[in-house]
DNA sequence: ATGACATGATAAA
DNA sequence: TTATCCTGTCATA
């Protein structure tokens, strides 16, 4: 589930849960157990995302930073009163817990990720000026972003991943913003037109947005629906399905290791003028 | 029980 | 390009 919107969904319920708060923190596994004990005890002051980053913020310029890579997890679990807190299952890199304060009962256990990591301000800093700009942030400037895409000769599939490019696209937002622009994959960068890019930039602001709202990705436009319920998208791991627009057999191809789905029809091969 | 696969990213070749 | 890391889930045997 990770891309941009899990990340900032997972910052706004931490610093719904914990901020503000004392947290006891530990590493269940061990391998967060050194950096676990100088945040443990301390107040939680707020988590926030970049992309596909998440920094958690604690007193004294200490910032947890979490990347949950391809199937790291987090949830956060808020517990009623005179509920306690389960012993941990499985391997749990790093759990934080708040009660006893008079607001609820809290905890979070973190699975799987790519990175956990206590940072100082400047590695933080570093971190940051790696990445492109977030659709998700409202301070971020698209503008960043297209200056790298119009002088690029790599496919847009590829582009739309690089997360110094933009930040907080994954493959199933890489594939949906592409079919709902009609655009195939491999069109090089610099033949898109800065009009196409503003377009798939706010679109992408909003599907991302709807993504934290409801919790999953939802890219389907009602005319083109099919399922009651929601979490439904045009071409993303729909291979050989028929398109939800023109019925024609999704395909897929691997593009740099990752799985690249379209329509062909909807989204035909790009011709430059020069070649006709 | 075993293996394939996954919404990610990096280092090495 | 390939290998590798992190973990859970689902299909197959």
């Amino acid at each position: 589930m990770p891309e941009g919107h899990t990340l900032r969904r997972l910052a706004l319920e931490l610093t719904a849960a914990f901020g503000g708060r004392q947290v006891r923190a530990a590493s269940p596994q061990g391998r967060f157990e050194d950096s676990a004990a100088l945040i443990d005890g301390q107040t939680l002051e707020l988590a926030d995302s970049w992309g596909k980053h998440l920094v958690v913020t604690f007193p004294g310029e200490r910032f947890v930073h979490v990347h949950l890579g391809l199937y790291g997890t987090m949830p956060v679990l808020e517990l009623p009163d005179g509920v306690e807190i389960p012993a941990p299952v499985g391997q749990v890199r790093l759990r934080l817990a708040a009660s006893g304060d008079g607001r609820p009962t809290a905890y979070a256990d973190l699975r799987g990720p790519t990175a956990c990591e206590l940072l100082t301000a400047p590695q933080v800093e570093v971190l940051l000026a790696r990445s492109g700009p977030d659709p998700l942030r409202p301070e971020s400037d698209p503008d960043l972003a297209w200056q790298r895409i119009r002088r690029s000769r790599a496919p847009i599939g590829a582009l739309l991943m690089d997360q110094s490019v933009l930040a907080g696209v994954g493959n199933v937002y890489r594939a949906e913003i592409l079919f709902r622009h009609r655009m195939h994959p491999l069109r090089p960068g610099n033949t898109l037109r800065s009009r196409q890019w503003q377009a798939m930039w706010d679109d992408l602001a909003e599907l991302m947005q709807d993504g934290v709202r409801h919790g999953w990705i939802d890219t389907v436009r009602p005319e083109h629906r099919t399922k009651a319920s929601g979490g439904e998208v045009y071409v993303y791991r729909r291979h050989g399905q028929p398109c939800l627009v023109c019925g024609r057999a999704v395909r897929t191809e691997v593009l740099a290791g990752r799985n690249l789905f379209w329509c062909s029809r909807c989204q035909p091969a790009f011709r430059s003028r020069a070649l006709g």
